[in-house]
DNA sequence: GCCAACGTTGGC
DNA sequence: GCCAACGTTGGC
């Protein structure tokens, strides 16, 4: 099984719309990297973490878990939408997303600030120095930890 | 609002 | 292939 993380801003999507929806494409990711995550390392069932960006506070919400395969992000293909992409295709699509499935929201947010001073955590990339990335792997352990932290 | 740290684009 | 210019992310 595999553990991720992944960020979205409250303001657009935040883990109280995911609760809402239950079961939701995780699109408008343009960034290479978090594609090929999304595309090549995630599976069914895979647990995640749901990261409030541009927060006040930023921090970690809850989670919830990897609900398909990877198949084609539509928003791409949508010329009304802001994740229009001109130069992708049918029949090649550039982006590529994979469904999440809501599973809890942590009775308290763990801020990014206490994740910052948690020696358990220092080695997580969401940590390190401008790190940009929307869509990225963690650790089990970290998982594991961040997890018990939310429920405090 | 600022700005560091990227990632992307496009001319050459 | 290089790299300057530009755009975006996201904490503060």
């Amino acid at each position: 099984m595999g553990y991720f993380l992944v960020k979205s801003e409250p303001s657009v999507f935040s883990i109280d719309d995911l609760q809402a929806k239950d079961v939701e494409p995780w699109d408008g990711v343009r960034n290479y990297q978090a594609r090929n995550i999304m595309r090549d390392d995630m599976k069914v069932g895979d647990r995640v973490l749901f990261y409030h960006s541009n927060a006040k506070p930023p921090g970690v919400a809850g989670s919830c878990v990897v609900a398909s395969s990877p198949y084609a992000d539509a928003t791409q293909f949508d010329i009304n939408s802001n994740y229009y992409d001109p130069k992708s295709s049918l029949e090649n699509p550039r982006w590529i997303l994979v469904d999440m499935k809501f599973e809890q929201k942590f009775s308290r947010l763990v801020s990014l600030q206490e994740m910052k001073k948690d020696s358990f955590l220092t080695q997580m990339r969401l940590l390190q120095k401008g790190n940009r990335l929307s869509v990225m792997p963690v650790q089990k352990e970290e998982f594991m930890h961040i997890l018990t932290l939310g429920y405090q």
